[in-house]
DNA sequence: AGCACGCCGACT
DNA sequence: GTCGGCGTGCTC
């Protein structure tokens, strides 16, 4: 099956250098297989690269140099290769990149790295110290073990140095084994947790769901999707193949390890960019040998070298930070689908709030539908009713109506939890000059400075800038002018604080925690109950189980709903109802206030409805009539540059290299300013790409860009499918 | 990506 | 006359 070259005969070598095309090289001595990872001098460099195939292309013999060596890891499978092709395919991404995200492991030329262990050799030496006769002592007392160099050291009270002496004198004996150890194996064939019938059948459903390789796994909050899944991780580790689980967010990684460490008896692989350089190479290694059962990760592990990859599980599947960029722009849930058709693994799309992509593909037969409509042990969903904020009196800079007030004090007082959710980091968006009118903005974006209390600065929240807050007015030199606008998750509470003062308050906004340790330190606070007012953002949204937890109160409804986002209505169904399904599990029922200026909107009707089979019906045909995604096609063209006008000037020339595509029946609008116009001192425009949902948009696109090399320093991005138009 | 090559302006 | 700015092009 796999492919040998030997010696002399001429392959081509793909890099993750940006150079457009593989390079051919002479196999050395010892021969190559067909994705092999070689070492190759590349001008005055030596690089890592991954044999792709036979050289098709004819050059003189003399330019071809000889790979340097081939090295000792399995080759890359067919599978990996055909994936990241597609990936470069349907991105538009070079493969160099995409080869890069594969092969993100440190020291993957260098030999293996080994561990020391010293042991007991022999007494028989001319100076016996009391220092050596102390290690020496150690050792013979515990004869059949071996010891790292630190712990010798720490138990006998010696300096590394006479370890060293005694090793030179053949008195100690040293041991290599190779630093990177096996992971301990999963037991799949230990019960788990007694399913209920409805998870019973869902896992049923699952393993006969026969051709149809993709399951989108929708079950509301509490449903207990995560034992469901547990499940077909065993099957798949009872096949002998490997799985995957796809997390969006590192905080919520510690839980995930702790559950399948109780089901399973070992933890699994981690591997996110939280991970050190020991244990992520370890790790690469593991699941390139095939001996990791079950790898735990962010969206970058979709591209590690599974050997029988059998399972991929993308929880939270809806999740927009599985959209980003990583040098590449791409979908990890969209990946892992590609993925799992070209390995045969199943995939498994988990979420309360499927995204509409997945939900219409899933209505239309092409993913296999199974639902959770109950929440585990007969806990019932929370009740959500909506406040008017028009009929509500409310001083100006407070957001806490009277209204979810009582209800905070209701909770207070039978020793329950209250959970306030506002989406915005910071003390206050806006600072303005009450004197000029002048607004604090960052200096190198077209956004405004978010003033953040807790540390006294003001932040950009596009490019992390930031500086002092001033007590004078930039602009017009007048004192104490300077007076903040809008509330931020610090305002809200300081808010609380003053109308509780005897309430023990919990903030949890993701730029409050420096390490995931002390994010979960006050995590489990709030479980164990020590918080009766959690004030947080959207990282209370996901995941966290908060057993007191009994009321919700949306503090701004409206806000993820402005602004021209194709997904607006969608992100915010999604995010509130998450929210709110933080309330009231274990037999206590919740209930969630939302705070809106907009009751009729459609988006919390909804909510208020909880109907989200209508919602998703009436946002499908929206946009379906819209011809937008997943109906049509979208893709964003990107111009970013330092000078405006070479930006501008580039955004026309390919407008006007577009007829081909628009007399395609191809429509493209722009190019105009991006939202944030300019990021990081770079002026941005944008290009909106609209296509039928069939139209082979990639072939056209990358045809149109190229007749555009990069130029005059402005940069050309390609986004397919994207989620923000900024 | 890196690095060399080369063409042009600003200096000892 | 030379040093060094960075635009262009190549790497098997």
């Amino acid at each position: 099956m796999t492919d040998f070259f030997k010696k002399g005969e001429i392959v081509s070598v793909q890099v993750t250098q940006p150079i457009g095309t593989a390079l051919s090289y002479k196999v050395p001595s010892e021969g190559c297989y067909l994705g092999s990872y070689v070492q190759v001098t590349l001008g005055q460099k030596e690089v890592i690269g991954v044999v792709w195939g036979l050289s098709t292309i004819n050059l003189e013999a003399d330019k071809i140099k000889v790979i340097l060596k081939t090295l000792k890891i399995k080759p890359m499978t067919n599978e990996l290769m055909n994936f990241l092709e597609k990936v470069s395919l349907y991105t538009i991404t070079p493969l160099s990149s995409v080869l890069r995200l594969a092969t993100r492991v440190p020291n993957l030329g260098s030999a293996e790295v080994m561990n020391k262990k010293y042991s007991f050799s022999s007494d028989e030496i001319k100076k016996l110290t009391t220092s050596r006769s102390k290690v020496l002592n150690f050792l013979k007392e515990n004869h059949n073990l071996n010891f790292e160099l630190s712990e010798i050291v720490k138990k006998c009270g010696v300096s590394p140095s006479v370890i060293h002496g005694l090793v030179s004198l053949e008195a100690i004996s040293v041991d290599y084994t190779p630093k990177d150890q096996e992971f301990l194996s999963l037991n799949p064939f230990v019960k788990g947790k007694l399913l209920t019938d409805e998870q019973t059948l869902a896992v049923k459903k699952i393993r006969g769901a026969g051709t149809c390789n993709t399951i989108l796994l929708n079950g509301v909050t509490g449903s207990g999707k995560t034992e469901v899944y547990l499940e077909c991780i065993a099957d798949c580790i009872k096949e002998n193949k490997q799985a995957l689980v796809l997390l969006p967010e590192i905080g919520l990684t510690a839980e995930f390890l702790a559950r399948v460490e109780a089901r399973f008896g070992a933890r699994p692989g981690e591997w996110h960019s939280g991970i050190n350089v020991t244990e992520r190479r370890r790790v690469w290694k593991m699941v390139s040998q095939g001996k990791l059962q079950l790898v735990v990760g962010a969206r970058s592990a979709l591209f590690l070298p599974f050997q029988t990859l059998g399972l991929i599980v993308v929880d939270e599947e809806h999740d927009h930070s599985y959209k980003q960029d990583d040098g590449v722009l791409y979908n990890a849930r969209d990946m892992a689908v590609f993925r799992g058709s070209l390995s045969t693994a199943r995939v498994v799309l988990a979420s309360a709030t499927p995204s509409l992509e997945s939900w219409v593909n899933a209505r239309k037969g092409k993913y296999f539908g199974v639902n959770l409509e109950w929440r585990y042990g007969g806990a019932t969903l929370p009740s959500i009713t909506a406040i008017d904020m028009r009929s509500e009196s409310l001083s100006s800079g407070k957001w806490i109506s009277p209204t979810l007030l009582d209800k905070i004090k209701e909770k207070l007082e039978k020793g329950e939890q209250t959970l306030l959710f506002l989406n915005r980091r910071g003390y206050a968006p806006v600072t303005i000059c009450r004197s000029c009118g002048e607004q604090i903005s960052c200096n190198q974006c077209d956004s405004r400075m978010v003033q953040h209390r807790f540390v006294e600065r003001l932040i950009c929240h596009q490019c992390g800038k930031t500086s002092k807050i001033p007590n004078k007015c930039n602009s017009c030199n007048s004192d104490n002018t300077l007076s903040v606008v809008g509330p931020g998750i610090e305002r809200l509470a300081e808010e609380v604080t003053k109308l509780f003062p005897t309430a023990r308050i919990g903030v949890l906004s993701s730029d409050l925690f420096s390490t995931p340790a002390s994010l979960r330190k006050q995590l489990s606070e709030i479980e164990n109950g020590n918080i009766d007012i959690i004030v947080g953002t959207q990282l209370v949204a996901k995941g966290h189980n908060f057993p007191k937890l009994t009321l919700v109160g949306v503090i701004d409804a409206d806000l993820g709903l402005q602004g021209a986002d194709l997904r607006a209505a969608e992100r915010t169904f999604q995010l509130i109802n998450q929210v709110s399904g933080r309330a009231g599990r274990q037999n206590k029922a919740g209930e969630t206030l939302i705070q809106t200026y907009d009751p009729e909107h459609r988006v919390i009707r909804a909510l208020l409805e909880a109907d989200l089979e209508k919602f998703w019906s009436l946002e499908a045909s929206d946009r379906e009539k819209a011809g937008a995604p997943p109906f049509g096609r979208f893709a964003g063209i990107i111009l970013s540059g330092a000078n405006l006008k070479n930006v501008e000037d580039i955004g026309k020339i390919l407008f006007n290299n577009s007829t081909n595509l628009r007399n395609s029946g191809v429509q493209i609008f722009g190019p105009a300013p991006a939202p944030f116009s300019r990021i990081k001192g770079k002026y941005r425009q944008r290009m909106l790409v609209k296509a039928e949902k069939d139209f082979p948009i990639q072939r056209f696109l990358k045809n149109w860009v190229l007749t555009l090399k990069s130029q005059k320093g402005v940069r050309i991005q390609i986004d397919i499918d994207p989620y923000n138009f900024l």
